[in-house]
DNA sequence: AGATATCTGTACTCAACGGTAAGTAACCCT
DNA sequence: AGGGTTACTTACCGTTGAGTACAGATATCT
C-alpha cells in the first residue's frame, strides 16, 4: 500500500504536510459532498496547487477516497472504540452518545462524511458512492458481530436478533447525521440517543 | 404562484405533458441529487430540448423545487396520510411502516429525495438545499404538533416530550432513506421500524 | 560543485457546464 | 386565409470542470 506520507530522500521536498492537507480535503468534501467539490475549492482549502494535489494524491476521487480513510482512523472516531465496550447495552449507548457528540460538534462540518458525502451522485461519482455504502454495511455487519458475541456471553438474551438490532442502530446513526445537518443539537441528538436505547434489550 | 400545468388558448401547443416531464425531472434529480445532476441528464430523460425545459420551469433550481413539490404531494406520499390516524401509535406506526414501504420500492430510486436531494452540496445548490432542510424540519414541527394534540386527547401520555418522539421518528425515518440506499429492502425496514416502535410509547 | 530527482507555479488543454438567441413550425382567433 | 402567439430545433455563448506540459526552484548524492 503506497504510504501517502512518505518522504523520500532525494529531489526538492514537498512544501506542505500532507496529512494537514488530507484534513483540509476532508472538511471540504464533508461539507460539500464529492460533487459539489471543485478541484478549485479543494486547493484553496489545502494551500496547494493542481498539480500538487495530483502529484500528492492521484487525483480527485483517490484523494476523496484518502479523506474518508483519514477521517475513520481519526482519534476523535467513536465507532470503532464503542465496540469495544464489555456489554451490548454498553456498545449501543457509547455508539449513539459518541455520535451525538460527534455529528453535532459546532467545530466540523455537521453529520458524517461518510453518510453524506455521495448519497446520491453523478455516474462520474459511482465508485465514491459505493466505497461510502460498502463502509456503512460494514460497519453494521460489525456492529452484529459484536452482538452475536455479546448472545453468546449471554449479555443479550439468546433470542435476540443481532442483525436487526444492528441495522436499527445503523439507521439512527445515519439519521443523526441528516439531523445534524438539521441544525440538532448534540443536547438534542442525546435525547433521540436515550429514546433508541429503550429498545435496546439490557 | 404560477401554475405548471395551465394551458394557454393561443399559440403553438406544448408537444410534452409537464407533469410527465417533471415526473422524470424528479426521478433524475432523486438518483442523481441536485450537484449530480446534469441538463444534459435532465433533457434526455425528460425527452425534451434546453429551451424548452427553460420555458416549461424556468431553470434548473426552479425545477428541482417544484419535483419536490410534486414529490410530495404524489398520491404514494405516507407522511401527510399518516398524521391522520387517530391515536399517536397508529401514527407512529403508520409512518415507519409507510416508509418501510415506499423507500425500499424497487420501482422508484431508493430513499427519499428530501433527504439525499442535496444533504451536502455546492455554494450553487446552498438555496435547494435549505427547501429540503426546510421541508424536513417541517415534517418533524407536524409530527410534534400531532403528539401534542395526542398528549390533550390522552391517547399519549401527559408527561411524553411530543418534541423528542417526533425528532426520534424524523431520525429513524432519514436513517431509513440512508438503508435503503444501502439496498435495505422494504422486509428489512420492517423490522427496524418494530424496534423503533418499541420505544414509543402507546 | 555538478548531476539527479522531486516539487512548485504558470499557463494551458478540451470537454461539459448552465443558459440563451434566432429562426421555423404549429396552433387559435378573426 | 392571414395575423398573433407560443413552442420547438439548432446552434451558439461565456464559464468552469478535471486534468496536464513545461520550465524554474530546491533538495540529496557523489
Amino acid at each position: 500500500m503506497p504510504e501517502v506520507n512518505c518522504t523520500p530522500h532525494v529531489g526538492r521536498p514537498r512544501a506542505f504536510d500532507t496529512n494537514t492537507a488530507l484534513e483540509k480535503a476532508l472538511e471540504v468534501f464533508w461539507r460539500k459532498g464529492y460533487d459539489g467539490t471543485s478541484l478549485t475549492d479543494l486547493t484553496d482549502a489545502m494551500g496547494i496547487n493542481k498539480p500538487s494535489l495530483y502529484a500528492a494524491f492521484g487525483n480527485k476521487e483517490q484523494l476523496f477516497l484518502k479523506a474518508i480513510e483519514l477521517y475513520e482512523s481519526r482519534p476523535c472516531s467513536f465507532f470503532l472504540p464503542a465496540l469495544e465496550k464489555t456489554t451490548a447495552y454498553e456498545v449501543a449507548e457509547h455508539m449513539l452518545f459518541g455520535a451525538a457528540m460527534n455529528m453535532a460538534d459546532t467545530g466540523k462540518p455537521q453529520g458524517c462524511v461518510v453518510v453524506q458525502g455521495a448519497l446520491s451522485c453523478s455516474e462520474a461519482a459511482a465508485t465514491v458512492k459505493e466505497a461510502l455504502m460498502n463502509r456503512r454495511v460494514e460497519g453494521e455487519q460489525k456492529m452484529r458481530e459484536r452482538f452475536e458475541r455479546a448472545k453468546q456471553e449471554g449479555d443479550l438474551p439468546a433470542n435476540a436478533d443481532a442483525e436487526t438490532l444492528a441495522r436499527y442502530l445503523g439507521t439512527v446513526l445515519q439519521g443523526m447525521a441528516v439531523q445534524a445537518n438539521n441544525g440538532a443539537s448534540a443536547e438534542q441528538l442525546r435525547e433521540v440517543a436515550k429514546l433508541t436505547l429503550m429498545a435496546f434489550p439490557r
